[in-house]
DNA sequence: CACAAAATGCTAAAAAATTAGCATACCCGG
DNA sequence: CCGGGTATGCTAATTTTTTAGCATTTTGTG
C-alpha cells in the first residue's frame, strides 16, 4: 500500500497544488493546458519548472507526445479523491460522513437530476446490503 | 457575499493550510493546541507568527482568555466545508455528486451504523422533494 | 526553404514562506 | 517569595517556493 504518496499530496506548496488538481481534473495536459488552467497563470518557464519538481517527487509522469511532454498524476482520481474526501470529513465534518451527504445533496449550483437521485437511493441501500452482509 | 474568504482559503500556503485545519478540527485553539496538531510541528514561534499571518488576512479572529489568545476561524467549519466540498467534486469527480457519495459509503474506517444509512435515506428522499417543489 | 510558433534544457534570481531567538511579563506551586 | 513553565512582542535570518530569461531544437506553413 504506498501510503507515500497520500502523504506527499498533503505537503505540496500552493502552485504544486494547484497543478495538481489541474492534472487530475484534465486527467492529463501539456505545459500549456496546466498553465491555462492555473489562477494568476505564471509563466510558461514557471510552470514547466513547477511540473519538474512534481515528476522529482513521483507525483507526476510524463511520456513524450510529438515534440511536448505530457503530464500525468501517478495516482488515479479516484484514489485522490478518498483521499481529499476522507480529509474534509475528518476536518469539517467531525467524522460524518452522513454530514457530508448532507452537504452535499444541497450544494448550490449542484442540482441533481432525477436519475442522479435514483442513483444515491440504489447507492445507499447498496452499501448498506454489503454492510450487513459481512 | 464574501466571497473574499473562500478565495483566500485556496490561496494558503502549506503551513497556513494545516493551521487552519486543526483550527477547524478543534472550534479553537491556544497556540500550544495548534501547534501539536501539526505535522511536523516547528517551534512554539512559528506557529505563532503563521497565526499572525492568518490573524491579518482575516481569516481567523482572536479573543484573550486568561493570559493566552485563543484562536477561532471567522468562518464556520460548515461554509469551509462546502466550499472544500465543492473542490473536491470538480476536481476529482468531474462534478459528480453521485460519484462523491459512491466514494463516501465505500470509506474504509468508516464503516456507517444503520442509523447512518437510515438517515442518508432520509436526506436523499428530502433533498429530492424539496428539489421537485422548486 | 526560410521563418514564426512552440517546445525543451539549463541557469539564475526574486519573492514568499517558514523558522528561530531573545527580552519580558505573568501565574502557580513549593 | 522565588523559580519553572508558559505567554507575548518584536526582530532577523534561513529555507523554500516561485518566477523569469536565454540558447537551442523542432514543426508546420506560406
Amino acid at each position: 500500500m504506498n501510503m507515500k504518496n497520500n502523504k506527499s499530496l498533503n505537503q505540496l506548496s500552493r502552485r504544486e497544488r494547484q497543478i495538481m488538481d489541474v492534472l487530475f481534473r484534465e486527467g492529463e495536459a501539456t505545459v500549456t493546458v496546466v498553465r491555462s488552467g492555473l489562477p494568476d497563470a505564471p509563466s510558461y518557464s514557471a510552470v514547466r519548472a513547477l511540473l519538474g519538481i512534481l515528476v522529482d517527487k513521483k507525483l507526476v509522469t510524463h511520456r513524450q507526445e510529438g515534440r511536448a511532454y505530457v503530464y500525468r498524476p501517478t495516482v488515479s482520481a479516484d484514489t485522490a479523491g478518498e483521499s481529499a474526501l476522507k480529509h474534509v470529513v475528518h476536518t469539517f465534518y467531525d467524522g460524518s460522513v452522513a454530514g457530508v451527504v448532507a452537504s452535499l445533496v444541497n450544494l448550490k449550483g449542484a442540482r441533481l437530476s432525477d436519475e442522479e437521485f435514483d442513483r444515491l437511493e440504489e447507492l445507499v441501500r447498496t452499501s448498506r446490503r454489503k454492510r450487513n452482509e459481512k
